[in-house]
RNA sequence: GGGCGGAUAGCUCAGUUGGGAGAGCACAGCCCUUACAAGGCUGGGGUCGCAGGUUCGAGCCCUGCUCCGCCCACCA
């Protein structure tokens, strides 16, 4: 790629991610890699982006979702399909409205001193000076989206699905009003569906009522004014001479009158087993005024004050009300007892108020028809939820589905297309604007209310591609292939979009659902504003570069998680680890110097080369087994490993032999074609994760094509996989090993060159004499292979196998260390032997066990053993 | 009241068909060896929450229990 703003400058030796980062984005969406090819013969793979709030800014969610996203949509993108993810911003109703209600409110205004046109041009002002901010991020983020697609739940085409989808369902009678108790919250001043209602503690107390005759306990003494009967079990006996009967009975406001009725609902062992019904005020005794037709008084207003209905208390607080009333009726001797009680209200997902359960008109979607479908879409298989244990949850929440409350008393949504004439009351739904009644002409307004935000994400994989218009997008990537998102917007978003989507589309929204964790502090606590522990992404990758913080996202999405705590360490592990892939491709870039890839090609790999492709097969072919399952921590600690431990630790240093000796240039010549191939195809199978650092070093390397981006992604070939290498390199590496434990531990002075003796065996003694520069390069000893070796006097034993190893220790050190290393060695060995022996002596297990794993219980005996015979012996050596 | 998840090294967490437990960080020792001290080599450290059961063999499968955490739910 031949890029002017790509200067490659003397390569520092500590990664600098921000240039990078800087360089590399722009140019892949200047060529266009983001967006799919149209038409394409290419497979279609499609995701669409969770929009994020449009006024809102990257958190750690975001990070999380949208690494996993960008990582399958590259490396499907990568392995020749043709990719779309699709972006786009959500106007997240009530959460916007709340902003600009609150800016409003700093200049001492509220959003009626200004009416509903005024209040509108300021959201979209402040969603024009704010919406850009999430983009930005999540381009800093790396995601590769195609911004030319970028969509807004509010935008004209998707406002027209919505109508169109808001039509259609309630042609078909599945959205319909109704006259409900709803949940109200009295500080936002709108309705919320059962979704928004969160239950929080509380302590409170349980007043015992004297009801008449009957005495009854509740924890609000309040709605005690809007009681229209009273009801015990059917089959409690204590009250059936009650039942139908109606009551008259002293109350704060004189005598009121109520019909005792008996109903299932009531649980006979709660309490005294008999309930005050306040249908007005509560779900329950709703359901049971309505069964028993008991009549609805509301005592409290849609602004949590009492009503004129309530007498007396009219225009008190309703919590004040609760205190008043039960002081009055105390006086009265209305009061039998008072406990303390604690349980659960619930309050409003926002603002935490109290929420009021109250009577109103308002839309709904009856779901239980769609629901039945998206359930047995995911019990045919047509969707796949990732992790299975997702499931159950998914199905619980479908079968005991409720109507789905969709009106929302905000200004900032999709108005709802609904118009009510003046003259003849008639109610019109239809996708255009009415000015006039169909049936009277007479003069119409339309519904002042919005829709639930999750009306419209619930269309986000159709609406995106252009539905309603049958658009070749539509046509190619509906389905979409895979959905990522956190397990809380399960019930909000994923089952909206699979009940609303087979029933417009009359297909599956998509067919993988990836549902991961959510992020918590270090001390696991939901990270919130309030409480200050928020991590900014922003922040972490100005610290530690976007890759580092990409590489650890992707290390926590490990499948049984629920929540993970973010620590910084662990960025600090993925940017050191950035920073070694840096160092490597340096030593690499270096020494390139008269490389020849096609007569590299033509020399025979040494065994540590043919290792080191088996070993990159091997993590291919991981990587690859581990990104098909979703599974991207174990991805992610694979690719670490190899690139830390094999690559560098072991290949490198071992690289180095051949690359700084000139004296044979066939050797040299192969190495660097190890080197340059494997950290090549490391580099492209990493892109995914860390793309921008893959890119800067791939564009340095020898390689094909314009961007790392648009090359393959590697594939694992058993061709590849060198098991005799593998073996034969095990012998090698296990030499080195044994030796620099022997360094280590009688602190040999890292400066002297130690002469070591190996008594190998078979084929060993040739494999060994082959590498025995290799050896003496790692491990600074020259090794002589003798396999009549007899060990010299003062040297410290290694062992590896059958192989022994004598290391010369004279002068070096005092040989009291090695009788203490050789003690412990002996000890270990006696430990393993006593397991084996107890474990073979058991006839059940040489019976009943498989063959191959006695026979290889004996032979871990055996070595040991033999181990065992030789540490011992050169106890004696040492005197 | 239902359902779900977690309990493994000092800390944060992996552990995919059951064969004597791993990583990162932290810790100890030795090294600024010309890719990297954000590094190298070596090492110490775990009765896998508790109790039973199945099995020749259990971190993994079954049962019960104890502590955390989450979700759902019209017992006021």
């Amino acid at each position: 790629m031949n890029d002017p703003s790509h200067d490659p400058a003397p390569i520092s030796d500590r990664y600098e991610p921000a240039a990078v980062e800087a360089r590399w984005y722009p140019v892949w969406e200047k060529h266009g890699y983001f967006r799919p090819e149209m038409p394409s013969k290419k497979k279609p793979f499609s995701i669409v982006i969770p929009p994020p709030n449009v006024t809102g800014s990257l958190h750690m969610g975001h990070a999380l979702d949208n690494t996993l996203q960008d990582i399958v949509i590259r490396m499907k993108r990568m392995d020749g399909f043709n990719t779309l993810w699709q972006p786009g911003t959500d106007h997240a109703g009530i959460a916007t409205q709340v902003v600009v209600e609150r800016q409003l409110a700093a200049e001492g205004k509220l959003k009626d001193d200004i009416g509903r046109d005024e209040f509108l041009y300021r959201v979209w002002q402040w969603k024009e000076e704010s919406g850009g901010a999430i983009i930005s991020q999540l381009k800093r983020l790396g995601a590769s989206c195609d911004w030319s697609r970028e969509r807004f739940t509010m935008d004209e085409g998707l406002s027209r699905a919505v109508r169109e989808v808001f039509v259609r369902l309630h042609k078909q009678k599945l959205i319909y009003r109704d006259d409900y108790i709803v949940n109200w919250c009295p500080r936002c001043q709108t309705v919320l569906s059962d979704l928004e209602v969160e239950r929080e503690e509380r302590d409170t107390e349980f007043v015992y009522i004297k009801y008449g005759p009957l005495t009854l306990g509740t924890v609000r003494p309040e709605t005690k004014l809007g009681d229209t009967g009273l009801a015990v079990h059917p089959k409690d006996k204590r009250y059936k001479k009650y039942v139908g009967k109606t009551l008259e009975i002293p109350s704060v406001d004189g005598t009121i009158r109520v019909k005792v009725v008996a109903d299932a609902a009531v649980d006979p062992k709660f309490g005294t087993g008999v309930i005050k019904v306040t249908p007005g005020h509560d779900p329950t005794d709703f359901e049971i005024g309505r069964r028993h037709k008991l009549p609805i008084r509301t005592v409290i207003g849609f602004d949590g004050k009492m009503t004129a209905a309530a007498g007396t208390y009219a225009g008190m607080d309703r919590f004040e009300t609760r205190k008043k009333i039960v002081e009055d009726m105390q006086a009265l001797g209305l009061i039998d007892r008072i406990e303390p009680y604690r349980h659960a209200v619930g309050v409003c997902y926002r603002c935490k108020t109290v929420v009021e359960p109250l009577v109103s008109k308002q839309w709904y979607v009856n779901v239980k028809p769609l629901a039945r479908k998206a359930v047995a879409a995911v019990r045919t298989g047509k969707i796949r939820i990732i992790p299975r244990g997702w499931v159950k949850t998914y199905y619980h929440w479908m079968n005991n589905i409720r109507p789905w409350c969709i009106s929302r008393q905000l200004w900032w949504g999709h108005r709802i297309p609904a118009w009510y004439c003046e003259r003849d009351d008639s109610v019109h739904v239809s996708t255009t604007d009415l000015t006039k009644c169909p049936k009277c002409k007479g003069p119409v307004r339309q519904d002042p209310d919005v829709l639930d935000t999750w009306f419209s994400s619930g269309l986000w994989p159709f609406s995106t591609l252009g539905w309603p218009d049958k658009t070749p997008e539509l046509k190619t990537f509906y389905p979409t292939s895979l959905l990522v998102t956190g397990y809380d917007i399960i019930f909000f978003w994923v089952a909206r979009m699979a009940m609303l989507g087979l029933h417009v589309m009359r297909d599956v929204p998509f067919r993988d659902v990836y549902i991961h964790t959510l992020i918590r502090d270090p001390e696991g606590q939901k990270m919130s504003k309030t409480k200050g522990n928020v991590v900014d992404p922003l922040v972490l990758m100005s610290k530690y570069g976007t890759d580092a913080v990409r590489l650890t996202m992707a290390g926590l999405a490990a499948p049984t998680v629920r929540d993970v705590r973010i620590a910084e360490d662990r960025l600090e592990a993925s940017r050191n680890f950035a920073n070694k892939l840096w160092n490597a491709s340096r030593l690499v870039l270096s020494n390139l110097e008269g490389y020849d890839a096609a007569a590299a090609a033509r020399v025979k790999p040494d065994l540590a080369a043919r290792w080191l492709a088996s070993r990159l097969a091997a993590t291919v072919s991981d990587v690859r087994a581990a990104l098909d399952t979703y599974r991207f921590s174990d991805a992610a600690a694979t690719l670490y490993q190899f690139v830390w431990s094999e690559l560098c630790d072991w290949y490198l240093e071992i690289a180095k032999v051949a690359l700084y000796q000139t004296a044979d240039p066939a050797r040299r010549l192969a190495t660097q074609h190890a080197l340059v191939t494997t950290l090549e195809s490391t580099l492209r199978l990493l892109h995914p994760f860390m793309p921008f650092i893959t890119e800067e070093i791939w564009q340095r390397l020898p390689h094909e094509g314009d961007s790392i981006m648009i090359a393959p992604y590697p594939r694992a070939s058993r061709r590849l996989v060198d098991r005799a290498a593998e073996r034969e390199m095990a012998v090698v590496m296990g030499v080195v090993t044994a030796i620099r434990a022997i360094r280590g531990e009688m602190r040999v002075p890292p400066g002297v060159t130690l002469a070591a003796t190996v008594k190998a065996a078979g084929a060993h003694v040739a494999l060994l004499r082959a590498h025995a520069p290799l050896v003496e390069s790692l491990a600074r000893a020259a090794c002589t292979i003798d396999p009549q070796a007899t060990r010299p006097p003062s040297s410290a034993l290694g062992v590896v196998g059958a192989t022994e190893i004598y290391v010369g220790l004279e002068g070096i050190v005092d040989l009291a260390a090695e009788r203490q290393r050789l003690e412990k060695e002996i000890r270990r060995a006696d430990e393993t032997i006593a397991f084996g022996r107890a474990k073979l002596a058991r006839p059940e297990f040489a019976e009943r066990a498989p063959a191959d794993i006695v026979e290889k219980e004996r032979e871990k005996v055996a070595a040991h053993e033999a181990l065992r015979d030789k540490l011992v012996a050169s106890l004696a050596w040492v005197g």
